[in-house]
DNA sequence: CCAGTAAGTTCATATACTGAACTCAGTCAT
DNA sequence: ATGACTGAGTTCAGTATATGAACTTACTGG
């Protein structure tokens, strides 16, 4: 089967994958948190090739994640702008970047994340929004689980 | 640049993705999360190539996320398990799965994860590890932020 | 008219991927 | 001794994707 076919999986990381999950994409959203907005800027500093990099910011606007909004008139001239589903994104580049810092020190540059609320360098924590505490490995269980699903005969 | 160059960057998202950034390799993670360890079991529950999930656990193993097991001697024969640096990955499919759940609700079907601990229906939150707030957007800054780097001249 | 800008698009070439068949190191039944 | 079977890969012809450089488009300003 096909990478490309994989939106065809009802699974949730599955259809993930199928919006953010091609070479080039994570980092382009990177950027975008980062306040990137323009074709240039993210070619600048994700070094994704030009065709490819439009490839992608279609994807990714045929999805929902971006909006390809016009900012000039004279000559038209095009931004591409994070949407509330591209935004809440956010989590999921914050728990990554700090797996690669807990478990590749030698491999990145810590910026320094800092809570500004109470002002603390700090790890994100995935916790329960019910009850407020940190999930526990094997705290997750499922009311119709996931299965291994065999090939069908 | 080549997208198998970017563990040049000393970016974490970077880094991360040079890791678990390939096509499949996410779907691979899922299925050991799910319990699987035997190369048909990835085959069959991913539905990648052959060839190409040789070449992702492979690459897996060699940046210890999984480590190859024998767990048989006669005929010798191989499973992968998730090393602690992979099964720290969970988290990440929680939260990206969270995402999908959220925002593409029509195309996943939704498992009911269930915090067991409190025994709700439950969300991931990433919170801060200090204060154990959730973050909020915006609340996040960096000692030395990361900035947007113009190719250089 | 020309140089410049920003946002793509095109194309020759290189690389990666796919499906099916194959190989290897065994085991087991006949 | 042989053939069928198992699990874990490997190989290969054909196909798809990606890359870098050049190009195109729609302007603006001098």
């Amino acid at each position: 089967m096909r990478w490309s076919e994989i939106d065809a999986i009802p699974c949730p990381v599955a259809q993930a994958m199928a919006v953010i999950g091609d070479a080039w994409t994570t980092l382009i959203l990177r950027d975008a948190i980062r306040g990137a907005t323009k074709f240039d800027e993210f070619q600048a500093s994700t070094r994704a090739s030009r065709a490819i990099l439009s490839d992608r910011l279609s994807h990714l606007v045929e999805h929902g994640v971006f909006e390809r909004v016009q900012y000039e008139a004279h000559p038209p001239r095009y931004e591409y702008r994070l949407t509330a589903r591209g935004d809440a994104l956010r989590p999921v580049l914050t728990v990554m970047a700090d797996w690669a810092e807990t478990h590749l020190p030698h491999k990145v540059h810590n910026w320094g994340r800092r809570h500004k609320d109470c002002g603390h360098r700090f790890r994100p924590v995935v916790s329960c929004s019910e009850c407020g505490e940190p999930i526990k490995r094997g705290s997750i269980t499922y009311d119709t689980p996931p299965v291994l699903k065999r090939e069908r005969a």
